[in-house]
Parts: structure tokens; C-alpha cells; sequence
DNA sequence: TCAACCTGGTAGG
DNA sequence: CCTACCAGGTTGA
């Protein structure tokens, strides 16, 4: 596992890696932690050197509210079959698009676990780049999010979606 | 087995 | 608008 800093306008994000991608990455938690992430160094693997450099473009993008235009590979092997089947329903939702939590547990053919649907998002170790922020509750309500309601609404609003009436 | 969830729908003020 | 309540799938203890 290899673990790294990325300075954004919003804050120094961390990411992580497994030999078979990004696995996690974390919401700056603090500012005077700035020390969080080992620096890349000539140590690391070569290809994983370049997630990192395509991870710090996409989630420059993705903050920006737009697609970014490459991803890294993602390692989403931490999750059970059904919350990787949510995970990988994520990424195609577009930005300014959004789903609610019943229509994507209907998407992945389990119209009734709505809940569940929501524990998974919550459990996404990915955020923005999976974007579990495009997932909202029935009625044009905002639903929960575990990194904060307000990075949330910023994310959205970023996109230009609308928020209730 | 049980409680906790980023829910959703219905029923009643 | 609000609160109350319950059905419900999945997860982790």
C-alpha cells in the first residue's frame, strides 16, 4: 500500500494505493495535518507513480464539477459484491446528474434495498471520484453524506444541480 | 441474532 | 409544513 498527499484548492486530499489501484482517498481532514501523505518517491513502482499523477488531474477536474478526462484504475476489492455493484453503478452517473437512492438500488436490480443502497455510498472509500454525492433522497432532498453534508452541497452546486425548490 | 444505516412511503396532526 | 412509525436489505459486531 502506498499512501500520498494531494494539495487541491479545497485542501490536501490523501490517497492510497494497492498494487491494483486507488483504493481509498480521504477529505482533508485538517489543515495544520499537511504532513498526512508520504511524498512519491523513486521507490515507488512506476506505474503506480502514474495513478498518482492521473489521480491529481481527475480530482483537480472533478472538484472543478467537471468528468475528469482519465481515472485511474480503481481497487474496490475492500467491498462486499454488493457494495462494489453500487460503487461501479456510480461512475456512470454524469456530473449534473443525479439519482435517487431508490432509483440506483433499482438500477442495480434490487429495487427494495434502499437502505442498503445508502450504507454502501456511506461506505465508499472513494469519494468524488465515486461520485456518491450525485445520489440524493426522494423527494429532492439532500439525504446524508459521511463526509460532511456541506462538501456535498458544494459538489453539487459545482455541477449545477439545483437543490430542492 | 441484533442493532444501526447517506431510505421511502404512509398516516396523522 | 411537521412528527411517528414501520417495512426493509445489508453490514458488522
Amino acid at each position: 500500500m502506498w499512501t500520498a498527499a494531494i494539495q487541491t484548492s479545497d485542501g490536501v486530499f490523501t490517497t492510497h494505493f494497492s498494487e491494483d489501484g486507488l483504493c481509498a482517498l480521504d477529505f482533508p481532514v485538517d489543515a495544520r495535518i499537511d504532513t498526512i501523505g508520504v511524498p512519491p518517491s523513486d521507490a515507488w513502482p512506476r506505474e503506480v507513480r502514474a495513478w498518482l499523477a492521473v489521480t491529481c488531474q481527475a480530482l483537480a477536474q472533478a472538484l472543478a464539477g467537471r468528468q475528469p478526462a482519465q481515472l485511474p484504475p480503481f481497487d474496490l476489492s475492500a467491498g462486499t459484491a454488493f457494495q462494489q455493484q453500487v460503487w461501479q453503478a456510480l461512475v456512470r452517473i454524469a456530473p449534473g446528474r443525479h439519482l435517487t437512492y431508490g432509483q440506483l438500488a433499482a438500477a442495480i436490480g434490487r429495487p427494495k434495498a434502499v437502505r442498503a443502497v445508502g450504507g454502501a455510498c456511506g461506505a465508499n472509500p472513494i469519494p468524488v471520484l465515486l461520485p456518491c454525492h450525485r445520489v440524493l433522497a426522494a423527494g429532492g432532498n439532500l439525504g446524508g453524506f459521511s463526509g460532511g453534508l456541506d462538501w456535498k452541497r458544494r459538489l453539487l452546486a459545482r455541477e449545477g444541480v439545483l437543490l430542492n425548490h
